[in-house]
DNA sequence: TATATTTGCAACCATATAGTTGCATATTAA
DNA sequence: TTAATATGCAACTATATGGTTGCAAATATA
């Protein structure tokens, strides 16, 4: 099975897939599927997969009302992408200590 | 073509290809191919294509020095990742406004 | 010069991924 | 009740991905 963050991860580097997530975001609501495929030039069924790996990665929530299935989305877990990068925030970040400092405190 | 954040998602997206780069960063210093495939259990082929696809992300720069090829990591282009966060942040972090906030700047 | 080391290239394999279409089913509306 | 809508499931396709092995070429060492 793969690692929280690399299903996050994953689910974030199809381009696609970040478009879907940001509709939602800024949708700030819950979206049912014809709704979101409706925004998008590829199929139906092509958007659903997409969801499900969101889903997956927890970025997206589904709940059924009805016939409808609602999808909102859930930004938090997007803490742990932010999180791996804070290492290598020191390098690009000229107010941090940098790498040889690191080592220094290491050692 | 891949878009820039799209190939350097990518590259981190996959585990083994995040220890590659995490053990060049630490490393501090170029390394060549072999000694990298020698802290993994998989073939340096293996190795060497991961090391492609880091080089295409700019997160690692190759220099060729006689018979060997020097691997030097590169942690800015990961900046770009935490540009992409950024917008997300508030989600997360209550300290800044959060998205109702944000739509009705928009407005 | 002969040998060992480092590497790239190419072919190959299995599985994952991104997409499609067709059809059945459940729910809502006329 | 009949028709329309929203969805899931399954099968299928093409390409990408992560890995392997074998071999040739370049460079360094004995």
């Amino acid at each position: 099975m793969q690692s929280k963050i690399t299903k996050i991860l994953k689910a974030i580097a199809d381009p696609t897939r970040r478009e879907i997530f940001h509709a939602l975001v800024v949708a700030a609501t819950a979206m049912p599927i014809t709704q979101i495929s409706g925004q998008f030039a590829i199929s139906r069924q092509g958007i659903t997969k997409h969801l499900k790996t969101l889903e997956d990665a927890g970025l997206i929530q589904i709940q059924t009302k009805g016939r409808e299935r609602f999808c909102l989305a859930d930004p938090l877990p997007l803490q742990e992408v932010n999180h791996w990068l804070k290492f290598y925030e020191r390098f690009w970040d000229d107010t941090l200590q940098n790498l040889s400092s690191y080592l220094d405190n290491k050692a």
